[in-house]
DNA sequence: GATCAACTCAAACGGACGTTTGTATGAACC
DNA sequence: GGTTCATACAAACGTCCGTTTGAGTTGATC
């Protein structure tokens, strides 16, 4: 609508172009620097726009963070969703094992390792550092949806489990995936450390390493 | 020797209460906030101290970072190395089960959420948001030979693991930790979630999910 | 009781921040 | 061909930042 008709009126492409680059360049650096640091006359200088381009095109930093939220994690939760029901289409009539479940969730995650290398940190600082009231809502509108379809897919696959057993363990598998999206980064630079393998054999490893957690026994409540 | 000396010479806590103070309320605002929006002005009206007084007890906010992380995470550290040890000490002549480690490293951890529940924030801060520098290298500084060790008593609990295999379920055993940590407080204010257990409770369930995905056989590599 | 170091405090420093303003530009429309 | 409107741009706005200054206060030491 409001691009759009931008688009009809200039060349079609330079306004777009323009929003790109800063949404480009604001993902990278947010990544790396994280909001606070990530200074909007850094962003405009990495998007070789003028300043004042990212507060006419988005109306504020705090919204150009959700622009950016937006166009990157919507696509991989809408493509988890869309793995995970052709999955579960996939399996007629018994219940899905949990490792294609698990894989429905990380592959999307994986493959844009490759165009966007840097994401891992975005997201993991959406998970985690939701400090201000505007980034909470974020996360919720956009993993809401998501994390309630997997609970009830995993919940299937894993009928040993009480809810609250389950819920507990996906927040475990949760962790080691934001981390093994995080540790390559987290590692450079430091030393003596082993090598850490290729995304899709990370997650493989991940899946079967989360696959035994899941499917070892309830462990009844202490006392 | 510096605050041992003016202690000598002042009401003999005058400062001291001054430098706790500071480092108390840094801790928290660092851990709610992170390092950049929690300001140094944020910092000195929670301590209820003189905005100068910061300065000049540390010699600068990044040096105050530094300060609050050596002294809550070094003694958290070196319980778990003796933990560890006392543990290895006790199984005379057989390899540790892996439960123990587990319990070891994440037991002094639990135990500091009674008197500082903010503290799991500023360790996944720590883990994920070595930004500068300076703050890679106060994380390399504490936690390296705390990890170097427990990575030697896992090899020794899990002979069926390559180096390298172990190390990353090391980072998958990692992450869960620190989102179960986080988890409480990156949930409040949302609705809908199953009610999370006691800190203890989660530990014992973490430990036996971990357990459970350590000892899991080794997956070949693909092809 | 003078000396001196440790400490507190109010005020100011220069700089970076996010945002706004006002003007210029240039294609699309009448 | 003049008007319109989305976009670009340079410059400035006020605010907050981390840090420094310099004068004051305190209490132990001789």
């Amino acid at each position: 609508m409001n691009p759009a008709a931008a688009a009809s009126r200039r060349t079609a492409s330079a306004a777009l172009q323009t929003k790109d680059r800063i949404l480009d360049a604001a993902e990278k650096l947010f990544s790396l620097y994280g909001f606070d640091a990530a200074s909007v006359r850094m962003i405009a200088a990495a998007a070789k726009v003028n300043l004042a381009a990212i507060n006419y095109h988005f109306q504020s930093k705090e919204a150009l963070l959700l622009a950016v939220y937006e166009r990157r994690v919507a696509p991989i939760n809408a493509r988890r969703v869309e793995l995970l029901r052709s999955y579960l289409k996939g399996s007629v009539g018994r219940p899905l094992k949990s490792e294609p479940i698990l894989e429905a969730f990380l592959r999307p995650a994986i493959e844009i390792l490759d165009e966007a290398p840097h994401i891992p940190m975005l997201m993991v600082r959406t998970v985690y550092l939701q400090d201000r009231e505007t980034f909470r809502e974020i996360f919720d509108a956009l993993f809401r949806p998501v994390s309630l379809e997997f609970f009830e897919a995993l919940r299937l696959a894993l009928p040993h489990l009480s809810g609250p057993q389950l819920f507990l363990r996906m927040q475990f598998f949760l962790g080691s995936f934001l981390q093994m999206m995080a540790a390559r980064r987290a590692m450079e630079g430091l030393q003596g450390f082993p090598e850490l393998p290729a995304p899709e054999e990370m997650m493989r490893q991940l899946i079967h390493y989360t696959a035994a957690g899941l499917r070892v026994r309830a462990l009844e409540s202490s006392k």
